[in-house]
DNA sequence: CTGTTGACTGTCG
DNA sequence: GCGACAGCCAACA
């Protein structure tokens, strides 16, 4: 499997985010040598494949700021909660703790 | 082809 | 501690 585009990157480390663990933007971006394209791997969530848990991506503060993109505005929040995440007012609480690192996988 | 925007982040003042 | 700027890539007008 050779390297795609920075799209099908992105969908690949998603899709390795484990169950009730959840990691940012800029740590994808980080771990494809693009730490400033954290915004395309928004973009690349804007194209969210269903292979994709893209609830589990939030920014580096933790913040659901793509749960405007779901289909319903409390849904992320609802998956996460449904994970065990601890989720209140759009930011995931006890971050360090369900955060998880692309890195840790390889 | 050129300019703007976008689910972001780190650095500087 | 908070506000503003730059940087990365891709899609759209």
């Amino acid at each position: 499997m050779k390297h795609q585009n920075f799209f099908e990157r992105v969908y690949e480390i998603a899709r390795q985010i484990p169950y009730g663990r959840v990691t940012s933007y800029g740590a994808i971006a980080k771990y494809l040598g693009a730490a400033r394209s954290a915004r395309m791997v928004g973009w690349a969530m804007n194209s969210c494949p269903e292979d994709v848990p893209a609830h589990r991506v939030v920014n580096r503060k933790g913040i659901l700021t793509g749960k405007h993109h779901f289909h319903g505005i409390n849904l992320m929040q609802q998956l996460l909660e449904s994970e065990g995440i601890k989720v209140e007012d759009n930011q995931i609480q006890d971050l360090d703790k369900v955060f998880w690192e692309p890195s840790k996988e390889t």
